[in-house]
DNA sequence: ATGAAAGCGCTAACAG
DNA sequence: CTGTTAGCGCTTTCAT
């Protein structure tokens, strides 16, 4: 497909030519300068306007050495990326943000296999920055990046060069432990968990602050079963958990995709939640706000705890914190 | 691996000058071109490798007059975008097709507000070319497009320009007539329709193909409901249905999010599906695998028909057909 | 405040 | 097969 078939689209100088001034002040009306007469301004504007002209933004990336857009990179399959309501939470923020401006997102969904062609797009100049989602402690390919562009991961990263790069964070120690005590208080004396992977921070985290809650009353903290942060995942976790045979009465399940997994796994062997069992998560989301039970958030005041209902699903609040790794 | 000086990508020329050979040469090996000995093959790939050499994009793009990525436009906010399944269809599709290629998608998510900023953006040389979903009457922000760049929509569009346009589509009609026809092949008597938006063809044509059916039969086409293809909407219309009085005993949901608002609906009614009434609907979708009951996919052979149970919810399958409309 | 001139990094004829 | 020569459309000093 040759592109030269479509209408020529007018450039700059055809703008200049029209409006009967140089090609440098179109380009300052372009971005806005305040050194332009009205006059000259007002007839640029009128040729911009009769001529249909965009800028072309290859070009303007190229002498500006600025491309206006930054990339969201997220290190995971498709199917993964429409599954979890917690890539639509943050997509749909930085798309809210961004659209105040004139940045543009590029959303990279990046599968494992892709990871080169992947770096090739975020070093050929394509943005000025990146975000990096999700992030797996086998995966070094994005530590790098940071000497090309500014990165910033959501998510601390796992790596060991990771320790340099800027991150934003939740609380998810902090956060699991109060979630983890809410079923304390409500009495819960056997308490699992369905922890996340254990090459993600938030998985780490997460059953690190559950372990917290746990030990500071001298529950026992052998009650744990890894899931991948999807329904399966829950799904299996909860199944091995009730294989174990030993008696239950409380679950904190990582993220809610696995929470409706576990929900579906203790439906069909008649456990009834919140009545036999009590089950919390972390993120008030579709998932958790769909699920049967339904998420009964807490109204914790303290932005950045996790609280919630013992007596059913549980949400953290997910305030962020932006700070540099220690 | 070798550090990269910060902020200096390395360029064209200096990966000429270290390999000893003429920009030309660099850029031929580059684009793969066969016109290279072996010998300035290799000492350019080793002088790439050296300095760690990726091509600017935009450079390439205004050189060149093309862009190597294409536009899929969605005419929704970010939310409706996450809720629905059938994009995350249609994107998983194309992502799959465009990994084998050198091609990148450029996924927008334009809300109606954005419009202008949209079209700005794919008028400004972006993009090669633009796969425009989910089209709404009164958009006409997109016709204009085809102008500028090769634009195909994916679902008939409906504006007048629009006529000349290029789309990919199912056939529609013919396959919600069949899922119909099932309903009334199980003796299903009092058939209503949820229906799509009127300013969708997606929402026209599946109500043509419901009312074609009942016709044919001689059945009463008046239980009909209009849905903004949301499972709210779904709810909203099911609970009208049901408000009218009037016995029902089938119903077609123009899409499976529609299918489970309605399904929640006639749950909180007591109404038993399929026992006291058939649900039938379009896409095999996460959506309609996840119901309470879930789908069942009939194995119809001819892949352009809708078709399915009727005495729970159906699927028609979407074969696609690439035409220009007449 | 404006214009002239010099590239940004690459591709694409065109000779050789 | 290779190098040379022009630009792609825009921003950006630097004079004026």
């Amino acid at each position: 497909m040759t592109p030269d078939q479509q209408g020529s689209a007018p450039t700059l100088e055809q703008v200049a030519k029209v409006a009967g001034v140089s090609r440098s002040t179109v380009s300052r009306v372009i971005n806005d300068s305040p050194k332009v007469t009205p006059e000259a301004l007002a007839a640029v504007r009128k040729a911009i306007d009769e001529l249909g002209y965009v800028p072309n933004r290859a070009a303007r990336i190229l002498a500006s050495r600025r491309t206006q857009s930054i990339a969201l990179v997220i290190p995971e399959n498709t199917a993964r990326f429409f599954a979890d309501p917690y890539f639509a939470t943050v997509v749909q923020g930085i798309a809210m943000y961004l659209s105040d401006t004139d940045y543009t997102l590029s959303l990279v969904i990046a599968a494992e296999r892709d990871g080169e062609k992947t770096r090739r797009y975020l070093q050929a100049g394509n943005v000025d920055g990146a975000l990096i989602l999700s992030h797996h402690s086998d995966d070094r390919s994005y530590t790098q990046l940071a000497r090309s562009i500014p990165v910033v991961f959501g998510g601390r990263p796992m790596s060991h060069e990771g320790s340099e790069a800027y991150y934003i964070d939740v609380d998810n120690v902090e956060a699991a432990r109060n979630v983890t005590r809410r079923l304390i208080d409500k009495g819960r004396r056997r308490i699992a968990t369905i922890a996340g992977p254990s090459d993600m921070s938030a998985g780490l985290d997460r059953l690190e602050g559950w372990t917290q809650a746990l030990d500071a009353v001298g529950m026992p903290t052998d009650l744990v079963e890894h899931g991948d942060f999807s329904p399966a995942g829950g799904e299996a976790a909860m199944r091995r958990l009730l294989e174990r045979g030993a008696p239950i009465d409380g679950v904190f399940a990582a993220n809610s995709l696995m929470a409706q997994g576990a929900l579906n796994v203790l439906r069909s062997h008649g456990k009834a939640v919140p009545q036999d069992l009590g089950l919390v998560t972390f993120d008030n989301d579709y998932a958790a706000q769909s699920s049967n039970p339904r998420s009964r958030l807490s109204n914790s005041r303290r932005s950045n705890r996790g609280a919630g209902w013992s007596t059913c699903c549980c949400i953290s609040s997910t305030a962020a914190r932006c700070r540099r790794s220690p």
